[in-house]
DNA sequence: GCCAACGTTGGC
DNA sequence: GCCAACGTTGGC
């Protein structure tokens, strides 16, 4: 079992929307970024991620979800109506990959990018790593724990 | 809106 | 394959 980080805007996808739709997994898509793939690449159904929320008021993790289904063709690449449309890729050789994820948990009370930031425990988190803005990231046994414990 | 820290593109 | 120009991310 891995852990991992999922940045989402909550305008476009928060903790709240995954919470609204207990059972039906939520596709997560829009990845466009190669680094960021290759982790979609490495995640396995039963791997559980922190849902984070970025670019708005509210700046931390939300809660936790659970991967449902593992990697497969991202479908926005190939909807021209999507904004992550890319014309680049075909079916026959997608370039995208989503994944599928339902929810666990809502926090209590967000843990603040500040708090991760104060927090000793969290040093070595790739989120706090000077210029990382990758959207998948990888999260260490240890950090998940210590970040659930903070939630508390 | 600013801007640092990236990633991507395309001419050469 | 290099690298300048450009685009994006995301906190502030």
């Amino acid at each position: 079992m891995n852990y991992w980080l999922l940045k989402t805007e909550p305008a476009e996808c928060s903790i709240d929307d995954l919470a609204a739709q207990p059972i039906e997994p939520m596709v997560w898509e829009g990845v466009r970024n190669y680094q960021a793939r290759n982790f979609l690449r490495q995640m396995h159904e039963g791997d559980e991620v922190f849902v984070y929320h970025s670019s708005c008021k509210l700046i931390g993790v939300a809660g936790t979800a659970r991967v449902s289904r593992s990697v497969y063709p991202d479908p926005a690449q190939f909807d021209p109506k999507s904004p992550y449309f890319d014309p680049k890729s075909s079916r026959d050789s997608p370039r995208w990959e989503a994944v599928d994820v339902v929810f666990v948990q809502k926090f209590s009370q967000l843990l603040s990018l500040d708090a991760i930031k104060a927090s000793p425990a969290l040093e070595d988190l790739a989120l706090v790593k000077k210029g990382n803005r990758l959207s998948v990231m990888p999260v260490s046994a240890n950090e998940w724990q210590a970040i659930l414990e903070l939630a508390k």
